[in-house]
DNA sequence: TTATAGGTTATGATATATAATAACTGTCTC
DNA sequence: GAGACAGTTATTATATATCATAACCTATAA
């Protein structure tokens, strides 16, 4: 995995994270919604998986939003500092 | 999987395929830049495969594009018919 | 203290994406 | 005809995404 690659993921993640929190849901509400376990889902927002087309489908139709969201710059805030 | 999920990989998969041809690449060009077998990148393209973030990653970059921009509606020429 | 909510980390099993090879379509050119 | 080029289909092997469970952390609240 180079450090590109690595950095792609973590913004796939944070933005789904982003995108999550902003539309009011818990990790717990979409792993209901779309029958995936909290552990998986956590890895996923923070970049330790290579998520698949069609779970990033099922996440962006469990948010609400289009999956193209997903690949955009992340709002920088940091999370706490 | 569900035709919705069907149809959300084959509109992945043509979205890739048009914007490689558009920038002028042959399947092969693609998987020589990226050390893929062109039999996967067929399948892809044709929408038989749940390609990963950083597949899709790898594949925009060698083109030249967003991954973002595999995610729109595909220009709707059909091939023959 | 105890309990709950939201999230993380570690781990093992199973499903499947990817790697790789071979054989097969056309299509075009010689 | 033969040869090359672009793409497809079938297949097996290997790597890894996903499924699933348990244990942990940090708040917040009773």
């Amino acid at each position: 995995m180079t450090t590109q690659e690595n950095r792609f993921l973590k913004k796939v993640g944070k933005n789904i994270a982003q995108h999550r929190r902003k539309a009011g849901f818990s990790q717990l509400d979409i792993c209901a919604e779309i029958k995936m376990e909290k552990p998986n889902l956590s890895a996923i927002e923070n970049g330790r998986q290579n998520i698949t087309a069609l779970t990033m489908l099922k996440i962006a139709d469990a948010i609400g939003v289009d999956v193209k969201d997903f690949f955009g710059s992340p709002s920088s805030s940091k999370k706490h500092e």
